[in-house]
DNA sequence: ATATCGATTATCT
DNA sequence: GATAATCGATATG
């Protein structure tokens, strides 16, 4: 039983790649109110994250300037823009950089640390062996939907609180081996190297790239 | 292993 | 009316 300890705010007031940076190998964690005395706490290391600049990246939804869907972008850092996609899917950010600066960083993929039963329930997925497990979480839609993440409930929230039911936070664990590589699912901007891995990682999402010395 | 495709809707042009 | 920071299923090598 490590404790976790929650990010100052001051973490995310800087530039979304500096943050990408940071963020792999802490700890997002989701409070879930189910009756039982202390909560049901599902808990999942960050292993992948893009970052999206603001209004001079064109592949930010911030570049368009700010609307009703991104004003979370360009408000004040540490807080949940989340947003939903291809009819389908919702995606989790952390906005960065002080207020008034639009920035953030994507949520693309997790490995579970605690609550592994009941993300399995809420992604539908049987696991059948360890091999299973990135099913639940690697990829910004599955990891949404396995820690029950929608803009309704989250959009707007302060992922620095332990107080709130959904916040980020690190147990001492330090991350190796970080990459950069293009980022995924993109058209524009899709060359610039935004994403950050901890490679070899099994959840990190995307076809798996062969190890070379 | 890689490729293609349909689903389904909030948001923006 | 078109698009999209995706996923899961299907087809093929």
């Amino acid at each position: 039983m490590t404790a976790i300890r929650p990010l100052d705010r001051s973490f995310f007031a800087r530039d979304p790649r500096r943050v990408a940076r940071e963020l792999l190998g802490k700890v997002l964690v989701r409070l879930e109110k189910d009756g039982q005395p202390r909560g049901l706490r599902l808990t999942a290391r960050i292993v992948e994250v893009e970052a999206y600049l603001g209004e001079t990246d064109p592949a930010a939804h911030a570049a368009a300037g700010r609307t009703a869907r991104n004003a979370v972008l360009f408000g004040p850092p540490g807080y949940a823009y989340v947003y939903f996609i291809y009819g389908n899917h919702y995606c989790l950010n952390v906005s960065c950089e002080p207020e008034g600066k639009a920035g953030g960083v994507l949520f693309r993929a997790l490995e579970p640390l605690s609550g592994v039963e009941e993300m399995a329930r809420v992604r539908s997925v049987t696991l059948h062996s360890p091999a299973d497990l990135p099913k639940l979480t690697s990829g910004p839609g599955r990891l949404a939907e396995a820690l029950s993440i929608t803009r309704a409930r989250d959009n707007g929230c302060d992922l620095t609180s332990s107080k709130g039911s959904l916040w980020i936070g690190e147990d001492g664990y330090r991350a190796r081996g970080i990459r950069v590589t293009p980022r995924i699912g993109i058209s524009k901007a899709a060359e610039k190297p935004l994403r950050y891995i901890l490679a070899g990682n099994p959840f990190v999402s995307g076809p798996k790239t062969r190890f070379r010395s």
